[in-house]
DNA sequence: CGACTTTACGGGTCGCGTAAGTATA
DNA sequence: TATACTTACGCGACCCGTAAAGTCG
């Protein structure tokens, strides 16, 4: 599990279709459908439903969406904070 | 910043040495450095200072710790959280 | 049948391990 | 000079984008 396919995930999740995440995160749609199938494959569980116009959240993905924002604002922090640290010198 | 650097730093700062973290990681010593120093890079900051007979970590890396801690273990409790998930049909 | 997702496939890039180099006590 | 970290380098694996195929309302 890898931090960048949690940002994907979110991206996807917000948007409701993978195809206007990709355009988004500026990279082509079948990438992001192998790094949520890989997701997939890692957590043992669907997390969307595919719908003929764009995916969905299932119970599980609702549930992973709640993690993720945590681990993603979490990432932020420490980065925004450790980064910070370098501009005050000593 | 991706997970398994963050993974990597935390094996590290536990043993002190690059070395014996690199063994217990099973990878060689040279990709953990790179990693390392990828890390730092992106933060823009020292996280351990090299000694002759290992490495500690700066006030940076300490503060760094603390927010690979509670990433890691976010990591976890929604990995457990959601696989678990699969296992109880419905 | 139209919009979206998935699979196939070649190509480039990134990361790994081995080996050589550097530094410090 | 011994121990540990770093840099060099060649190779294999992984990931990406394009193109073709599949799916569902």
């Amino acid at each position: 599990m890898e931090l960048r396919s949690i940002h994907y995930f979110v991206a996807i999740a917000e948007v409701g279709n993978i195809s206007t995440a990709a355009v988004k995160l500026r990279i082509a749609q079948p990438a992001l459908t192998r790094h949520i199938k890989q997701l997939e494959g890692e957590l043992n569980t669907i997390l969307f439903n595919r719908l003929a116009r764009g995916v969905q959240l299932t119970a599980s993905g609702r549930e992973f969406l709640e993690y993720a924002y945590r681990i993603v604002n979490e990432v932020a922090q420490a980065r925004q904070e450790i980064t910070g640290l370098s501009s005050k010198p000593k």
